[in-house]
DNA sequence: TGAGGTCTCTGCAACGATGTAGACATCATG
DNA sequence: CATGATGTCTACATCGTTGCAGAGACCTCA
């Protein structure tokens, strides 16, 4: 089972062990005859290093974590993704792990038995968790957190500006002419200040040109999945006056509320124009495609990823909060023919 | 930045390394006396076991690495949960890598410096490696092959039975009484020995029914993605006679498929009817709902894990070959209404 | 009372690698 | 010829943990 070790090597082919270490990692000046036979020995007995030792004796693992709350979420897994290459850069690997926005399971992340110390450092998309809990844990692994909740400054953090980006849904769909623009997405509740931002953006572009918002039209879903999306779509179907716009939190709410719109014969965009937030691929794909503010995904794992290298390097400035652009991509959602 | 070690608590605490040890782990009887006395000094400073030398010690881990070609698929995300879902069960945690489909990516996982002696065991979907090339690398890492190749039995293996699932698929259509029923997805070159099982399926479906395959309506593609798929699509119905169905060899070349399909103004299923294979979730919210082959990626997850594990245990029996049953989901791009 | 058996606790060695310091030749230099 | 600079190679300690063997203290029982 176990493979040969520097010292099986050493033994066969009479030399130190530090002698094969040299060798393996071409450090220290070995003479080309006394390599060439330890590098014939090696071939011989198919050594590998155990990264395991190495990393012990080298205090670091080249390992980071990227926990997220599902990977079977497009936006997640299009972001693990770019994470995964921006890490591979640096010569870094990923863990990828998911919580499914388990509290329990966040926490124990952070608990005296997670494996967090396995790794040089952790990015978090936390759904659940608080600054404060963060906070309290003395966690000595480095730590960038992504995307959700407000932190106020005592942790690095990255994600795009949501009120901007909820705006600009709504701006978009407010200057098509639509009047009674649908939100479905708030959670008004503690955990949910990624959606509460939204809302904020949502209200802001109707106030920024006077027009009253319908409470009505706001709809609070539990999860951000297709299921919820189309269920709240068939709910604002049913209202005496139902929307002629909805702006939808994330785009998988969004391909749920399309999906709903389509079979009950409402036609898209023109009695119901829809919006998204994430720019998955599969809004690419779909019919009618789907407008969408999409995060510069790959912008937001390269500095996500430098970020948490610079803190594993002790060159980090404190607590970093960058704000990654996005853009608004029109699609027949909303436009129509594209 | 490092933390405090058994030595540093022994100290304080005035008692042996090997009794802090014994606290931290409940092993070996120590009186309560003590045992809350280095609890103290435990909580005072915050200690948190160092896992790499731990597994050091241990000779294992407790992770495994998962790599697939892209994480960005829906597959291959919706894979990845389950496999993480299906590790945790046993107290393992999983390494998530893709490889992009690039070979010498591939290759470089079982090459002298791979991170691959990091983990207790490796399961791999792999798109380019041959078994070949598996077999001369003396890995010691055990592994488990996920769905791709044909590997006579040199390796664990788990997949479904892709013959039997597009014969499947194919049947379907042409119980509906289609007669021209295109393929697209084959990939008649070396590495593409999923793609040519799925067309001898496909072709065996026509042959048992006696009906001759028109050889140009079977299209190669490059890859599996949305793309390729409409693209593939768009050839077809230029055809002079079109088809009057599709099986393509996945759901993402499907869903492009349907995407082309709608574009041009051709009804689904009334003009064409379109099934994929996969069962991933974007096909049941695509309008129209896509029919799918799906395979159990739960127990796909289930068995890979499973016979990973006593791979590693060594309770292994000599290379399982595991097929993981699939079912067909009929829905409205073959059936009209659901 | 002393032989043997718990019950606690400790020290040493080991996992497999690398950092450091120095040993030993060899060579050039004054 | 002594000196020191190089070039090669080696021995030892160390990373933080756990396995193992055994040391004492205490108790039990003949």
């Amino acid at each position: 089972m176990a493979g040969p070790t520097l010292r099986d090597v050493a033994r066969r082919a009479n030399v130190s062990i530090r002698t094969v270490s040299n060798v393996v990692n071409g450090y220290a000046p070995v003479s080309d005859e006394l390599r060439a036979r330890v590098q014939v020995v090696l071939d011989e007995l198919g050594y590998r290093p155990n990264l395991i030792a190495r990393n012990l004796r080298q205090g670091r693992t080249g390992m980071i974590a990227l926990v997220v709350p599902e990977l079977d979420v497009p936006y997640f897994a299009e972001l693990a993704r770019e994470v995964i290459t921006a890490a591979r850069v640096h010569g870094y690997v990923v863990m990828v792990d998911q919580t499914d926005g388990d509290a329990d399971h966040e926490r124990a992340l952070l608990g005296r038995d997670s494996r967090a110390t396995m790794f040089d450092g952790l990015l978090l998309s936390p759904l659940t968790i608080t600054a404060e809990e963060l906070r309290q844990r003395g966690n000595r692994v480095p730590i960038v957190l992504l995307g959700e909740h407000i932190f106020n400054g005592s942790f690095h953090h990255v994600a795009i500006d949501n009120v901007a980006a909820a705006h600009d849904a709504t701006a978009h769909l407010l200057d098509l002419g639509r009047r009674r623009v649908a939100a479905i997405g708030d959670q008004p509740y503690a955990t949910g200040e990624t959606a509460q931002l939204r809302t904020i953006g949502y209200r802001r572009a109707h106030a920024r040109r006077g027009l009253p918002v319908d409470e009505e039209l706001v709809v609070p879903t539990a999860n951000f999945h297709r299921r919820l999306g189309a269920a709240a779509m068939d709910r604002l179907l049913a209202l005496p006056e139902p929307p002629d716009a909805v702006f939808c939190y994330n785009d998988l709410l969004a391909l749920g509320a399309l999906r709903a719109l389509t079979r009950a014969g409402v036609r898209v965009p023109d009695d119901v124009a829809v919006v998204g937030v994430d720019g998955v691929e599969e809004g690419q794909y779909s019919t009618p495609s789907l407008t969408t503010v999409a995060p510069d995904k790959a912008e937001i794992a390269r500095a996500a990823v430098g970020t948490l290298l610079s803190a594993i390097d002790g060159t980090a400035t404190s607590a970093a909060e960058i704000v990654i652009p996005h853009r608004l991509i029109v699609r027949e959602s909303t436009a129509g023919e594209v």
